[in-house]
DNA sequence: CGGCATCCCGAGAGATACTG
DNA sequence: CAGTATCTCTCGGGATGCCG
């Protein structure tokens, strides 16, 4: 993300796999799901939609900055909703679109995997670690 | 990663999502698949077990230490084992483990996801960036 | 050939303060 | 309440040089 407020993706330095794979497309894929805050924004949302204060207390640690920095980015792509009802207070909230549904249940395979193989991955470690001392 | 070789995922900042979802082990497995190198790399062993220059010269822009680190992350964490034969000169294979292929098949899945939406991300960011000028 | 060690830089995350 | 603006500082990662 830069500075200015926007959120295209900066100077990928021009990966290319050898057989000429389709890596670019699956980069934007992946800076999504790698985003730490994306994730759990939308794994939240899976739930149902939630106003912009519910999504700051549900996620521990996150700063308002960040926040809005991941759901303008998840708005832009499409992925997610922004709705302002302008009552006084304001209310804003914000809900998965059909297609960030898809993507989030990408990411619920992969919760998947994480958790049929994090004893064999923490298993890994301990042994590795130990190898290496 | 540490400056001091290890591995070790550092002082994520204690996330915690509200309903107690086991948002921890998820993070190691989105970091992985988050992580642009170990992707293409593991994208790359996919199709079998490679030499140490192959993958450098097949992934372009990546440098010694970050193929490396890449590595050894990927090793620690039971994903890719490294084989070493002693010859001289001496020549290192890395290879996916059984769980490694299986890591890398919920990459495909998620590489099919981005085949199918990069229109619809593309045209909505369009979509977005104009409104919004 | 296949690494590790060192120096260095800039993107990006957090904290803080202000606004419609 | 729901953001924007700014400032700071960490640390990921590139470049380079040396070892087994």
């Amino acid at each position: 993300m830069t500075e200015d407020g926007t959120l295209t993706r900066p100077p990928h330095t021009g990966v290319r796999v050898s057989g000429e794979h389709p890596m670019c497309e699956l980069r934007d894929v992946l800076d999504r799901v790698g985003d730490k805050w994306s994730v759990l924004v939308m794994s939240l949302l899976g739930d149902g939609s939630r106003r912009y204060s519910e999504l700051q207390h549900s996620i521990e640690g996150i700063s308002q900055r960040m926040l809005t920095l991941t759901l303008r980015s998840l708005e832009r792509d499409g992925l997610v909703t922004r709705t302002v009802t302008p009552t006084s207070p304001p209310r804003v909230d914000y809900a998965l679109t059909p297609v960030g549904v898809t993507l989030s249940e990408q990411v619920s395979a992969l919760m998947r995997w994480a958790e049929e193989h994090r004893g064999y991955v923490a298993e890994s470690r301990v042994r590795h670690d130990a190898g290496s001392s």
